[in-house]
DNA sequence: GACGCGTGGGC
DNA sequence: TGCCCAAGCGT
């Protein structure tokens, strides 16, 4: 078996990369920004998930120092819906880092960028190789997977990151070290894939210690998923005659924390739907709707009952909620879990 | 080092 | 359908 080669990758990438929006053509050098704030967004994310975030973002924040001096409620607002919401909170800070400390350039050091709200060791690799041409290792999961197959690394996942690391580091070329990482991602996304590599269209086969066992597909080496737990509660849709929909805010911190959200009780593995109205945020005739809304998270499931009611226009809200205007109610902070919630219950406006 | 943290797409 | 996974980070 041959020994895989940097330079053979670097002329597929030369072929064969894919134009995505946050990619300098070939040879050309690309902002800074532009590279940190697609990083930010494609951390365990989908390319075709960011690509609209990315070009509205840079659209309302064509710089650091316009993201910096944005409200941090805009900024939660405009990520609504990509998830991860501890990331729209950290690319925030980080702005206001950069423009205020480092005078609106990103610091081209791999250990100086490490020290940045959100980012982490991939991310700041990634930058000093794409955006400064710094040899930097590069690992992520696409990297993973594609060095885990080509040294046939036996060893179970996370306890295989040192060794692939070290494969990586050794492997990594001096020069085009930006190009490379983007070749080992590219080359993981679309021909090293998870499930039915496309191994005939690959420049390291020859090289590849994995296809020569003919075990592509169980590298990496990943230990069983437990099952995800179930869990439930109720969400009280209480809407005025003008359109207007009591929401609050959920805490800064913890799951969808920042987020905006339709009151409800606490979501639990053994929540009991006959005492949920006596949690109801308001005394009114409230009804049970019919059916619920089903939500997939990281580390459960949820099944919400939705509640839904009327309120007069006069109504005020309780304390620590306030009244999201039919106008406004697109552009609030809601996750996707809370757009459905609000459209089940308009859906079924007439139960 | 393990866990918490969203969402959507592929098979 | 249920499961896997996606350019990880903070604690």
């Amino acid at each position: 078996m041959r020994k895989p080669d940097s330079r053979s990758l670097l002329d597929w990438y030369d072929r064969h990369r894919r134009d995505l929006p946050w990619r300098a053509r070939a040879g050309a050098t690309t902002d800074p920004y532009a590279v940190w704030l697609s990083e930010i967004m494609l951390q365990q994310t989908t390319v075709q998930a960011v690509k609209s975030y990315y070009l509205k973002f840079l659209t309302l924040w064509p710089t650091v120092d316009a993201l910096a001096s944005a409200p941090l409620d805009d900024v939660m607002k405009a990520w609504a819906g990509l998830g991860y919401y501890s990331r729209a909170r950290n690319l925030h800070a980080c702005a206001g880092v950069v423009a205020r400390e480092h005078g609106g350039r990103f610091p081209p050091d791999e250990a100086e960028l490490l020290l940045l709200p959100g980012v982490g060791p991939y991310t700041a690799a990634a930058i000093a190789a794409i955006a400064f041409g710094r040899r930097a290792v590069v690992v992520d999961g696409n990297v993973e997977r594609v060095a885990a197959r080509l040294f046939a690394i036996s060893q179970t996942m996370p306890q295989a990151k040192a060794a692939i690391r070290a494969a990586v580091d050794a492997f990594t070329p001096k020069n085009r070290a930006g190009d490379f990482a983007q070749g080992m991602m590219d080359l993981g996304a679309t021909i090293c894939t998870p499930r039915n590599p496309a191994c005939g269209l690959c420049p390291f086969m020859p090289a590849c210690a994995a296809h020569a066992s003919g075990e592509m597909e169980r590298y990496p080496v990943r230990t069983p998923k437990e099952k995800r737990p179930q869990r439930a509660g109720a969400a009280f849709f209480l809407e005025r005659s003008d359109g207007a929909v009591l929401v609050r805010t959920r805490p800064p911190r913890g799951l969808l924390g920042g987020m905006t959200e339709v009151p409800g009780t606490p979501w639990s593995g053994d929540f009991d739907l006959a005492k949920a109205a006596d949690a109801a945020p308001v005394k009114a005739n409230w009804r049970l709707l019919p059916g619920g809304v089903d939500h997939i998270f990281t580390h459960f499931a949820l099944r919400l009952s939705v509640f839904a009611a009327k309120a007069r226009v006069g109504s005020k809200a309780p304390a620590g909620m306030r009244w999201a205007t039919h106008d406004d109610l697109a552009d609030e902070a809601f996750p996707t879990v809370m757009r459905k919630v609000i459209a089940h219950a308009q859906n079924r406006a007439e139960f």
